[in-house]
DNA sequence: CGGACAAGCTGA
DNA sequence: CAGCTTGTCCGG
């Protein structure tokens, strides 16, 4: 050992100057100038070495460093810990990194340099043992969690954090409740707008509040701050967030620095938004659940409609049946199977006796899978082949016609404008014939529309819901496109959707109303709604999933890609878990426990070609 | 990821 | 066999 330490010295002190690096070291640069000088009295062998892992994708490996000897002399070794960023010297470059170890035992027979530069401070250790975990669970690489544990813009100093918290007390509340149980989800109003457990989970300390939406969440932000309490809205409050506050934000809170975390709340926890889309796909309610419980803080799981895999986590809380139905609005079912099939247009005989004269409408039409028509923003004219004959489409920067015989950039052959806009053609004729029935102005909402709409009523896609922030009664034209979707979460879905409807309009005690158009009015989804008690749905899906061994009660993995063959060739046969596959070029990975998947998925080399792996995907 | 190096292909 | 492409390996 001795032995390779002296031999180390020796060349890391006047190793041969081909090695950049090493010239740098020499040189001093970075290191700081006294390696400048022989390194006579700085005895390397003693000195400390360091674990990185670099901010490279595609190298999930960590690697040893030594602490410049100056950083040592000049205090920088003070701020250096588990967590810090880094730079380091990587086979001819220079790449950022996080530490993850530090007063290593090098491994043997390793040339070691020095670290490059200490950029920042970045994720406190449990964080970054919690990416390691979360690497696991879905099958993903470190670095991903760690940039997400990360802050966007280096921070040299963390302040400390300002006064301590005053936080109003009030009357012990369900919330309070709730918090005693280490783990609870309670199932609030459609319209509750979380404040109330964000202040119950502010009562215990620093609090890490986590949204779906990103509206939310500002708003949540402003009114604790109002109430006296230190918050930090993630991301970009990251270094408040590191000097000790109460932490609110949309995913990316998640994985916020936390100092004095001392309760956790997920509100809307149903809600897909808090699921990553990217690989990978990392689901924010799961991943504060472990954060919490490996910090040994309770978690509260708010949602109108709660997932079953809050359910699974712990107990449900619930207000009174009479209050909870009073929170819902009235859904007025019409049957669209007793129309006139020969006459069934969008719009049922009687939906317009529905309608009151003088409240905001919201018509929602989900025509997804709709041919999608360019039409030109300026003249309106639709963007059309030389000769009109066939419709084009965007491609990249250029329009392209269906055949792909034609390519234009974009210009619209009427006006020369460049500007576009899509019509969706389902809502745009039903906006149409709306107009016409009510006779006044119906403004159409898109998930690309820029601004908010004016008109007294309103027809859109789901974005529509989004969108709106108040409404009186809100239409579903067409739920069978909800009830009927060959998704493995339609129901729940479906269900999900009615309540975010809900939201907007209220509760039936305020006049809140939903009008759902449908062929199957004795749905379950729908009877759930009616009742204000979406347990009806919760039980029929967890019967039937229980059944199929699909998450929360099984694992499900699904592989896809142009390296997915090869990756299953290696997954191989484990016990207990069946591999099933190709459809569609994609795998399905089953089986009761995830542990023996993921253990194996995590052990497999990872192939050259690139594979995407989506635990418990929430669609298939 | 990206550089180094080896093995394979091409053309004269 | 130089000169190039493609593949594989590895980084401290």
């Amino acid at each position: 050992m001795g032995e390779d330490r002296s031999r180390r010295r020796r060349e890391v002190g006047a190793g041969p100057l081909s090695d950049p690096d090493q010239g740098r070291l020499a040189l001093g640069d970075d290191a700081g100038p006294a390696l400048a000088d022989p390194p006579h009295e700085t005895d390397v062998s003693d000195a400390r070495v360091v674990r990185v892992l670099p901010d490279v994708v595609g190298i999930d490996r960590e690697f040893d460093y030594l602490v410049p000897p100056a950083w040592v002399e000049d205090g920088r070794v003070e701020r250096l810990d588990v967590g810090s960023m880094v730079r380091i010297p990587l086979s001819g470059r220079r790449v950022a990194g996080w530490v993850t170890a530090v007063d290593v035992d090098p491994a043997p027979d390793v040339r070691l340099v020095p670290l490059a530069k200490l950029s920042g401070t970045g994720p406190p250790r449990e964080l970054i043992d919690l990416a390691g975990w979360a690497a696991w669970r879905w099958a993903g690489r470190r670095v991903a969690f760690l940039r997400a544990a990360s802050p966007e813009r280096m921070v040299a100093a963390v302040p400390r954090r300002r006064p301590p918290p005053t936080v109003p007390t009030g009357p012990r509340d369900v919330f309070d409740e709730a918090f005693e149980h280490g783990v609870a989800t309670v199932r609030v109003a459609p319209d509750d707008d979380g404040y109330d457990v964000a202040l119950a989970a502010c009562r215990r300390g620093d609090a890490l509040i986590v949204t779906a939406d990103v509206r939310r969440a500002r708003h949540l932000a402003v009114a604790l701050r109002r109430a006296g309490i230190a918050v930090a809205l993630a991301p970009d409050d990251w270094a408040v967030a590191a000097g000790g506050a109460t932490v609110v934000g949309t995913r990316s809170a998640a994985w916020m620095p936390m100092p004095d975390l001392a309760a956790v709340v997920v509100i809307d926890e149903h809600d897909e938004r808090l699921k990553e889309e990217r690989t990978p796909a990392w689901h924010a309610r799961d991943v504060v659940l472990e954060r919490a419980r490996r910090a040994g803080v309770p978690t509260v799981l708010t949602s109108p409609v709660p997932s079953l895999e809050a359910l699974r986590a712990g107990p449900l809380l619930r207000r009174e049946r009479s209050v909870e139905r009073n929170d819902w609005p009235i859904i007025d079912v019409l049957d669209r199977r007793l129309d006139d099939p020969a006459k069934a247009g969008l719009f049922a005989e009687r939906l317009m006796s529905y309608l009151p004269p003088d409240k905001r409408i919201v018509c929602v039409l989900n025509r997804t899978g709709r041919a999608r028509l360019l039409a030109c923003g300026s003249c309106g004219e639709l963007v059309r082949t030389e000769d009109g004959s066939s419709i084009m489409r965007l491609d990249d920067d250029e329009l392209v016609s269906i055949d792909g015989s034609e390519r234009r950039p974009i210009v619209c052959i009427d006006c020369g404008s460049t500007r576009l806009k899509t019509l969706r053609i389902g809502v745009e004729r039903a906006a149409e014939e709306l107009a016409a029935l009510i006779g006044e102005p119906v403004d159409e909402v898109t998930a690309t529309s820029e601004r908010d709409p004016t008109s007294r009523v309103v027809i859109g896609t789901e974005a529509v819901l989004h969108r709106t922030i108040e409404s009186d009664v809100v239409v579903f034209l067409d739920f069978d496109q909800e009830l009927l979707a060959v998704r493995q979460r339609a129901a729940e879905q479906a269900m999900a959707i009615l309540a975010h409807a809900a939201r907007l309009t209220g509760g039936r005690h305020t006049g809140g109303r939903i009008i759902v158009q449908t062929r199957q009015p004795d749905h379950d989804v729908i009877a759930a709604a009616r009742k204000g008690d979406p347990a009806v749905v919760a039980i029929a899906e967890r019967d039937r999933r229980k059944a199929l061994m699909l998450p929360p009660y099984g694992a499900q993995v699904a592989l896809s890609g142009a390296g997915a063959a090869e990756m299953v060739e290696s997954f191989g046969d484990v016990e207990g878990v069946q591999v099933r596959g190709p459809v569609d070029e994609r795998w399905l990975i089953r089986a009761e426990h995830h542990a023996p998947v993921l253990d194996r998925l995590s052990e497999l080399p990872r192939p050259a070609a690139r594979v995407r792996i989506e635990v418990d995907p929430l669609r298939v």
